[in-house]
DNA sequence: AGCCGTAGTGACTGCGTTGTCATTTCTACC
DNA sequence: GGTAGAAATGACAACGCAGTCACTACGGCT
């Protein structure tokens, strides 16, 4: 085999050419395209700038990683991104990283944990810059990554893994918001839908479900447990408008489970909210488009990116980063018999 | 500045770690990790696989990519992932991607023709292996790719770009198809809610009711306009049952967008299929769960992405590739009026 | 003993880039 | 006219890897 079949397409331009055709030294191209330790005349960068432009000259990324260890690329981890909720966050978070001048590779798991040790690998074997894993497995920030030095972000229910820094929401807190808001509307019986019980997410939400209920000296409604899905929204639905005393509310633990939850109850012929009002989590853009719309409880999802982002710059420049809890806000829609005038 | 300061954080191990440890040459663990042109004794290869567990060794992609021309990575550009439809053709192309061993850099456009101009640009710049555009401003291939030589698929509209090949549903059949099934479900005056003019799927799906009004030498219902959105959708739908003569059935180009339409039906009291029957396009996973239930048009996403990947490897290879167009199929559920027993 | 094939060696090149270094050329100011 | 400082030079060393090349070592076979 010829040693030219091993290498790259001819043609692309090389910095080599741009310094040819603008007539400089290929180190001054270099100071113009990053800014280097030395200056440049104005007529110089100007003829530089030209050559580049009209040889379509981009620097090599790879070469540029070599050799100076970073890649301007961060790594994401979401489950799913038919899930609206990790698609609006991936969406957030690229916006975030392309400000920093990071491009961003999202991956999906499936919800798999090889599939999440084999997408670390990748990612240490791309060298990229930092890691962002929303996984709703389990943290596991401290085993997968072992020997890496790569920043680590999660997106997660627990503040504090070990291994490395956590942005997340008070689950807890804002499910007891949430649920309070239906007691406000005078419901006693309020029952949960809400994910598997391994998943962290699922069981804070719980708690604060419990926390409100037990506030109000209300006797726990019944749960149903789902898949974090509109198929399990749906399943866990059905049981619920079929049991025998349904409750008369319940808190979703997700937009997409309450997705699933209102059409059981459509299918039904259960009014919506006077014979079952709802609340849910994370108000995704599909919450508003429900009918009725529901009313949940909102994620600062932006600045939950944002902070993700710049805990990796702070990371990477062995600056002190804190892992933080974000708060949310409940918008009021119909789902849980706020008025239309109060309503969005 | 030491040199120092612009290198790679230190501790990761590299090939002469590997070789050292496993008491061979660099070359033998090259061979090993890449099935080398020199076969390597079973004994020695489990060394070498040893050591590098042990040492927690991934190949350098970026020195790998620099020498061998090939990155692995496939880029590409979606408009927006909170939009389901292309949510789901991205992790499908993912999926396939990975099947070939590639993995995929999808980035959004948010539709801006600026956003995808600097996205090729660092594709290229990052050396990807392909790239696979999705664009509903409009075809490009040819203008933005301009002298680069990396294999280039289109999710698109048009069939034959000039630079590169198109993978797409037959839109214009498909609509006419659903036109036609709302026109046996009895309905002569049929609306259609439908993108901006200047969108080439657009326009193929306007055709396409044309094609099945005419078809049936039906007289052409009301035209709305708006963006590929839920947000369009729902304006769209509201202009729609408020016009003097609103038609009894629409067909509306997107699923997204018949959210909206379902929407604002739904706040005008119009009962659905009753009073207005919908028929749309996609039937991404969210159109299964609005009420009531969309029928729609639904696309081989899989198997165009698993068409978009192969063409890729193809082009590398240069072996020829060809455009291919897909048909769609009927999803019946419950807005156009079939009865539960028929839907899904 | 002679020979062949397999397994492995160790030194080496080049991928395109960044940034250093010592030096030279140019410009502007006194 | 002299000189300081800025601007540019050209050669060079990595970065980590793939793969080549010319060899050697060691069996087993005839």
């Amino acid at each position: 085999m010829s040693t030219a079949s091993t290498q790259a397409a001819p043609g692309r331009a090389t910095r080599a050419d741009v310094a040819k055709l603008a007539g400089v030294s290929t180190a001054v191209v270099s100071y113009v395209t990053n800014a280097g330790p030395q200056s440049v005349a104005p007529a110089t960068r100007k003829r530089v700038l030209e050559a580049a432009a009209a040889l379509g000259y981009r620097p090599n990324a790879a070469a540029r990683s070599l050799k100076t260890g970073a890649t301007q690329l961060l790594g994401m981890v979401i489950p799913d991104a038919t899930n609206l909720y990790f698609a609006e966050l991936a969406v957030a978070v690229e916006t975030a990283a392309v400000a920093h001048g990071f491009d961003l590779l999202v991956a999906h798991s499936h919800s798999s944990r090889e599939r999440e040790a084999q997408l670390m690998h990748s990612f240490t074997s791309r060298q990229v810059d930092g890691i962002i894993m929303l996984s709703t497995v389990a943290d596991q920030s401290a085993t997968t990554l072992g020997a890496t030095k790569t920043p680590f972000v999660e997106f997660g229910c627990n503040i504090g893994t070990p291994g490395g820094l956590a942005f997340t929401v008070d689950h807890r807190a804002g499910a007891r918001e949430g649920v309070k808001h239906l007691i406000e509307h005078g419901h006693t019986r309020i029952g949960l839908v809400v994910g598997p019980e391994m998943a962290g997410i699922a069981h804070s939400r719980e708690v604060g479900w419990m926390d409100a209920l037990a506030d109000a000296g209300l006797r726990r409604g019944p749960i149903f447990r789902a898949d974090f899905s509109r198929a399990g929204g749906l399943e866990a639905g059905r049981a619920l408008v079929e049991s025998a005393a349904a409750p008369s509310a319940v808190f979703v633990a997700s937009d997409v489970q309450a997705t699933g939850v209102i059409r059981a109850a459509h299918e039904a012929g259960v009014r919506m909210p006077d014979e079952l009002a709802i609340v849910s989590f994370d108000a995704s853009p599909e919450s508003e488009y429900t009918w009725p719309a529901l009313t949940a409880m909102q994620q600062p999802i932006d600045e939950m990116a944002d902070a993700a982002v710049e805990a990796i710059v702070r990371l990477r420049l062995s600056e002190p980063a804190e892992s933080r809890m974000f708060s949310t806000t409940l918008v009021r829609r119909a789902s849980c018999g706020c008025p239309p005038s109060v309503a969005q």
